[in-house]
DNA sequence: ACGCTATATTAGTAATTTCGAATATACTAA
DNA sequence: TTAGTATATTCGAAATTACTAATATAGCGT
């Protein structure tokens, strides 16, 4: 059985990621550090919004911080993380392939004209 | 760079599991697949309330459903997602780990005295 | 058809999340 | 100290989520 406080944990974790700026966040983060107002420009969002969003991926344990003079440089905290993104990767592409299979069937089974809406 | 989709996915498994019960859901169906009577009643959680978390499952591709007569069978629609699950079970006591070493750096740096109120 | 069981859906409400605008804080340079 | 830059926090509104109660749907046995 799992305790009470790993699920909560993963809870957390995927509220953190739960977030399509936070996933891209995360991905830059993915080769190394990068400061706040690069975030913010590699992803052309309000300098409030990103720092929001930060502060979760904070609170969340997902990046630590590293203040250097003015700056603030953010990284993953676990490289575990991204084995999860890759992960979640591969599990995308196969339900693509999944998908595309489906449709050639459907289209293989039934001439276009009958998919096509008449008028 | 990340696809558009692919971001898009992955913010939708995390939305699917961002919540308590759902990953209670998904652990559940870690060795196979359970009737939602089973799931509801392992989590002692009101019907309706199970239904609609599994609806989430459904609508986020985490899980699949099988009708057999009267009941709805409910299994992981991928091994993948327990891997992630498995992944951040081991970040999880990593970081347990960390937390106990810091606090006994803490504790034989200062004396236990030092941490007690005086009045 | 009827009642019984399993599951899903809808409606209403409270809590949470997300965003932009405004403001605050921290550091640097002059 | 003042001005400028980088980042964080607060506030209020709109959107989304999670829950309970009530209702609906679907299959089974009689």
């Amino acid at each position: 059985m799992m305790s009470e406080a790993l699920r909560q944990f993963k809870t957390e974790i995927f509220q953190g990621l739960a977030n399509p700026t936070r996933i891209a966040m995360v991905e830059l983060l993915r080769d190394g550090e990068l400061s706040a107002g690069k975030l913010i420009e590699k992803l052309g969002i309000e300098q409030a919004n990103a720092s929001q969003h930060l502060a979760v991926l904070r609170a969340k344990q997902i990046v630590v911080s590293r203040k250097a003079g003015n700056q603030v440089y953010y990284s993953i905290r676990d490289h575990a993380l991204i084995e999860v993104l890759d992960i979640l990767r591969g599990y995308f592409y196969a339900q693509l392939n999944t998908t595309v299979h489906m449709l050639k069937e459907v289209a293989r089974e039934s001439p276009k004209s009958r998919l096509i809406t008449r008028r």
